[in-house]
DNA sequence: GTCTATAGGTCGATAGAC
DNA sequence: GTCTATCGACCTATAGAC
C-alpha cells in the first residue's frame, strides 16, 4: 500500500469515518451536545464506541469536525444557489435565493448543517469561539446580500440590518425544531418564509 | 404552627423552594436540559446539591416544575398585553402588541419563559407531551389572533396561517440564541421584528 | 480495524448526623 | 432544613487481545 494507491483509491477507514460523522450528525440534531451519546453514535454507525477513538481523538474533536462540515456545507448550499442565478439576478432575487437554499438543506437535505445550528449555543465556550470564527464567513455573506438590497431600494434602509439578518436566520433556523416530514415539503415552507420576510404579513395597496 | 399561620405566612422553606427554581430556569437557559447539572443549581442558589431533594423529588421534577411555569408567564405577559388594548383596538395592534410582549418577557425579564423555550426540543419524549399540551392554550392564542388578523384582511389570507405562525414564533425565539443585552434594547428588537413581521422588507408603494 | 475489559470521573440520588 | 458521606449508574477514554 504505496504512497500512490492511497492518493487514488478509498480506503475502509475512510468509509467508517464517514459513517461515524454521519451517525454523529444526526444524533447530534436530535438530542443536542450534552445529550449526545458515543454509544448512540457508536451503535447508529454499527460499532462499538470504544472504536470511535481509532477515528478520533476525543468526542469533542468528533463533534467539532461535524460542525465544521455543517457550516462548510450550509454556506455552500446558499452560495452556490445564489451564484446560480447569474450575474444580472437582483439583489432580492439573490436574498430569496438564499433564503430557500438555507431552509432547504436544514429541513430536507443536511444533518450536518442542522446539528451545527442546534448545537452552536450549547458547545463549551471555546469551541464555539472557534466556530463562531468560522460561521464569520457565512454571516458575512449575508450582511453583503441585505446590504445590496438596501443599496437598490429593495430593502427599506430604515431597517437595523443586522438586527433584520438575525430575525431573518432565526426564522429559518427555528423550523428546524418544528418542523415534521409530510404535511409540507421544505419547498412550501421556504416560498411562505420567503412572502413573509419580502412583503410582511399585510396585502400590498 | 397551626393551619392557620400556614395560610397567611411566608415559610423560609418556600423562599428557598424558589430561590431552587430561579436558579434552576437561569442555568436550563444557559445550559440546556443536558447540560444542566444539579451542582450548578444549587451552588447558584447558595445551597448542596443533596439539598435539593428536601424540595423536589428528582432532578427532572425540578426542571418540569419550571418549564410550567415558564409557559405560564409566557402565556400570562402576552395575553396581558393584548387584552390592555381594550376591546376596541384592531386584530393587527392585538398581534402587535403580542410579538412585542412574547420578545420582552423573553429577552429581558423572565428565564422561565426562555428557559422552557430552550428546552422544549431538549426533554425527554414523556415530559414534552405534557409540555407541548400545555402550551397548547399559548398556541391556540397565537393562532387566534392571526386568524382575526386574515379576517379583517390585515393579514394577506393566502398565507398559510399555521406556518406563519411557526415562522414568526421562531423568529422570536431564535433571539434568545443570540441577544445580548447592551447593544440595542428589547423594545428596538421588538420594534424590528413588529416592522418585519407586518411590513416585510420592501418599501410599500 | 474491531473487539472486550476496565480505569477514572461525574452525576443523580439516598442515608443519616446535626 | 442543611449538611457530609456514599452508593450505583453511566459516560469518556485507555489498554490490550485478536
Amino acid at each position: 500500500m504505496g504512497a500512490a494507491s492511497e492518493d487514488i483509491s478509498i480506503r475502509k477507514s475512510d468509509l467508517t469515518r464517514i459513517r461515524v460523522m454521519d451517525s454523529a450528525a444526526k444524533v447530534l440534531r436530535l438530542r443536542g451536545y450534552a445529550g449526545a451519546r458515543l454509544s448512540e453514535i457508536a451503535d447508529n454507525a454499527g460499532l462499538k464506541p470504544a472504536n470511535i477513538y481509532y477515528y478520533f481523538e476525543s468526542r469533542d474533536a468528533l463533534i467539532e469536525q461535524v460542525m465544521e462540515v455543517g457550516v462548510q456545507r450550509g454556506f455552500e448550499a446558499v452560495r452556490e444557489a445564489v451564484e446560480a442565478l447569474g450575474s444580472e439576478a437582483s439583489p432580492l432575487d439573490r436574498l430569496k435565493s438564499a433564503i430557500m437554499a438555507h431552509l432547504q438543506s436544514n429541513l430536507a437535505q443536511d444533518d450536518y448543517a442542522s446539528a451545527t445550528i442546534r448545537c452552536l449555543g450549547q458547545v463549551p465556550d471555546d469551541m464555539r469561539e472557534r466556530q463562531l470564527a468560522l460561521e464569520r464567513g457565512f454571516g458575512h455573506y449575508w450582511r453583503m446580500l441585505i446590504a445590496e438590497c438596501q443599496a437598490d431600494g429593495s430593502v427599506r434602509s430604515e431597517l437595523h440590518a443586522s438586527v433584520v439578518r438575525m430575525l431573518l436566520l432565526g426564522m429559518l433556523n427555528w423550523a428546524v425544531e418544528w418542523y415534521e416530514k409530510g404535511e409540507l415539503s421544505p419547498e412550501q415552507v421556504a416560498d411562505q418564509a420567503v412572502s413573509l420576510f419580502v412583503d410582511g404579513c399585510r396585502p400590498r395597496d
